[in-house]
DNA sequence: TAGTGCATGTAACGCGTTACATGATTAG
DNA sequence: CTAATCATGTAACGCGTTACATGCACTA
């Protein structure tokens, strides 16, 4: 038998960029513009990373690529899922995912928020409560979106747009919940900062 | 030669170890201990990172350390605020803060679970909802201990235990409605009827 | 006698961000 | 005339994780 030559096993990446080209045929440029939207909310990469990653997947032989040349556009490659790339991705899908570890620099903030003076602090965490609010009010959009163009598609597990579903669910419910606290922040400081009347 | 001397601004990590610090003086070992509950939480590191930004810290005199000979343990440093550290730990806390980008490699998988047998994946969301669920608890426990502790304190500003209160308050909310969205996604993939009702 | 806790460091490696680089076309 | 979009790359740098390294005291 063959001894396991080289396993190559792809980076987080790597498999983000083999699950968006499941979705279909596409450049560099595509998967960076599609590493934003909504996906990306979870998972996010520059171009600058992804262009090597895609490099790397190819000599692997995970994905290939072929020129499509175009007169006024730059020429681009697209890249495809070979049939090892799609296996790649399934097995990464029944492995074991670890538990991401947080790090949120405004959570940590607020740990040290008594050294500091409530008055701004009240006012940061409104600015952030705005912040997710937006981002809550465009996933709420999306899903909607989504609902009128896939319809009961949405429910369907076989079907790409479960997983963009899926997604969006976990933003909305991840936004409201880190709005609410910040509200939830600002109304304690702010609360303070009445009773205190000289800063 | 004489340049207008370099600002030194640390790291988050060493903004964290400031916010550590000025609780209490501490070792490099305490720091590290203390870096996982429960304001770890939302910032980890190991001792391999926290030695070395200690050092930092210290050329930058924001922190300064003593020895403390032990007999029946090895000897510490331990490090303790300057005046400059407490300054610069006030600005930071003043200074706007980024919105932290997410990494969440389950979320990641759920995208592209259309790709593979749902009976798997329902289980290991079971598992996942589990964790997040154990998390749930542990730190409602902390809660709980933390309202029998500091009592009415946890409501004041200028005491140390609103930090506590706030990064726990916002542990709880995010495990809670990450359990849900993993039991949702099981629910989904079981098939179950009751799956669809929520929304 | 093996393992855990205390206590402090260094080194290697990979991932992610920012910046450097180029260059055509189209819209304001 | 300026900016944005399309399109693809490389290079530098810092942060974070894992592993390497040491050594005593106490407990199972």
């Amino acid at each position: 038998m063959v001894e396991p030559s080289k396993p190559f096993v792809p980076s987080t990446l790597g498999y983000a960029l083999l699950g968006l080209l499941a979705r279909g045929a596409q450049s560099g440029y595509d998967l960076t513009q599609g590493l934003k939207n909504p996906v990306g909310y979870f998972w996010s990469a520059g171009h600058s990373q992804i262009y090597p990653e895609l490099a790397r997947l190819e000599a692997g032989r995970l994905i290939h690529h072929h020129v499509v040349e175009q007169t006024e556009r730059p020429d681009k490659k697209v890249y495809a899922l070979t049939s090892e790339g799609s296996a790649a991705l399934t097995d990464w899908l029944g492995a074991p995912t670890a538990v991401p570890r947080k790090r949120d620099e405004l959570v940590l903030k607020a740990y040290s928020l008594w050294h500091s003076n409530p008055a701004g602090a009240a006012q940061m965490m409104r600015e952030h409560a705005a912040v997710h609010a937006a981002h809550l009010a465009e996933f709420e959009t999306r899903l909607t979106w989504l609902t009128d163009e896939a319809g009961s598609a949405i429910w369907q597990l076989d079907s790409k747009w479960f997983g963009v579903h899926a997604v969006l669910r976990r933003g909305i419910g991840y936004e409201r919940e880190y709005r609410d606290w910040c509200e939830w922040m600002a109304g304690c400081l702010e609360g303070s900062s009445e009773a205190k009347t000289g800063e």
